[in-house]
DNA sequence: TACATGATTTGTACGGTGTACAGAGAACCG
DNA sequence: CGGTTCTCTGTACACCGTACAAATCATGTA
């Protein structure tokens, strides 16, 4: 509606696009979290610093903007399919959120601080809702779940991110278990005997696997609470032919 | 033992102290995560900047050192009671965390990216997995729950302290939560509609209730796999595969 | 007592950050 | 065409973390 009326500008036509600037600023923070300052981003899309501030009003606002960008990227296919069951439902946003921030562990440490509340955050948020309350929660339930979920995804990056120091995009899962594997027992067993004798799990921590982990006993948390109380959400339980957890 | 033998070293006598040092930077957190700038702390404490790096090799480990010594400050009288009930224990721990950490917003966003894994961050994990063991789970369900608390502890404190970018101490709670409530009614409710339902709630989200909401349901969620026998656990029978008619 | 030693503190300096501000140039309008 | 308005450039400021060398001082030893 307000697409119709629109007439070119009065200046110059703009050299570059927002795009274009996020895709600088992305790959950018593949070499680190501080290495999308303005002035890398502007030498990088071939301006002099300021320009970027035509684009956005301040840096915050290119934080935002690419945060938001990457939450559009996730695949809503079987989240938003009400077809499924909810469990897989949830595990699947869950595994495309991981997957596609923590393909760019710079922009998850920016993130930290960045309100997300952006229409595609929005969205996400409803169609969360949506999701619980088709698993049977009421809505002051479901709200309180979807930001529990959030918490946890959310939590789970910024941990993963922390622990490796490293610019580069994160080293293979198994190589960062050994990492941690070792540091780990180096540690003086008698003063933390159960951190010691943990330590082969505790290595494990930042895996999928203790993703899922950790999410489907939040999961069990929530339906522990439909289950003996509120709507008899009848039987049809879904038993997801997934792999028992136990490894 | 390694203190008896402990001699003046040979320079002047030390004009501050570490924990000086961290005083100053936590009283300067309080303006904002960036106040306590090197060159901040060291004019509060009175010397040139370049004195503090003989207490510290650089700020990474102010930052270190800080942390460490807020979780220094959480009382373990009733989460290392071994005759409370456990539930209470892990409450009581995630409460006198979430007070002794958000009572310094800008100390957490700073203690995002840090390693955490100083002696009391130890001993803290110890006593965790301690009390999980406590509550019946087995040494590897009990290290995975540990860092599942860990997640959802840390991941609160982190969006509470997104949440207001203010860098005065946190507002009074019903002070936030009003704020919110306004800003989520602001919304168009048209495009979504079920998060304008939840405003309400989601107001609410940022507060105690909420925080042990979530921990509750995680409890539970732990509860139900020792309650029915940990190995087999197919899952928690979840319902719905079939989603009620649109709402 | 005198001196060498070594830690503490200072001063200066470098390269980095985000961004405010003034001006140059290009595209549109009347 | 002149004027308006936007984009981009250049310069500049205040701040950051910290490397480096010189100055200061309390000690251990001669």
């Amino acid at each position: 509606m307000s697409e119709s009326g629109r007439r070119r500008p009065r200046g110059p036509r703009r050299a570059l696009t927002e795009n274009e600037i996020l895709d600088a600023a992305l790959s950018l923070l593949d070499h680190g979290p501080n290495a999308a300052s303005v002035r890398a981003i502007a030498a990088r899309v071939g301006v002099v610093p300021n320009a970027i501030y035509t684009y956005f009003p301040d840096k915050a606002a290119v934080v935002d903007a690419l945060v938001e960008r990457l939450l559009g990227e996730v695949d809503h296919d079987v989240f938003a399919d009400r077809a499924q069951p909810w469990r897989d439902r949830v595990e699947a946003l869950a595994l495309e959120l991981r997957a596609k921030l923590s393909a760019h562990p710079g922009a998850v440490s920016l993130m930290v601080g960045s309100r997300m509340d952006g229409p595609i955050a929005q969205t996400l948020t409803e169609r969360l809702l949506q999701l619980l309350a088709d698993a049977g929660l009421d809505p002051t339930d479901a709200a309180r779940a979807s930001y529990l979920l959030f918490v946890y995804i959310f939590g789970s990056l910024v941990l993963e991110v922390a622990d490796v120091q490293q610019p580069a995009p994160l080293p293979a899962e198994a190589e960062r278990i050994a990492t941690r594997q070792l540091a780990f027992s180096a540690r003086p067993p008698d003063h933390f005997p159960l951190s010691a004798a943990a330590a082969a799990t505790m290595a494990g921590y930042i895996s999928t696997e203790q993703y899922l982990w950790g999410l489907r006993r939040i999961l069990d948390g929530l339906t522990a609470r439909v289950a003996m109380g509120r709507k008899s959400v009848g039987s049809g339980c879904a038993a997801s032919s997934r792999p028992g957890p136990q490894a």
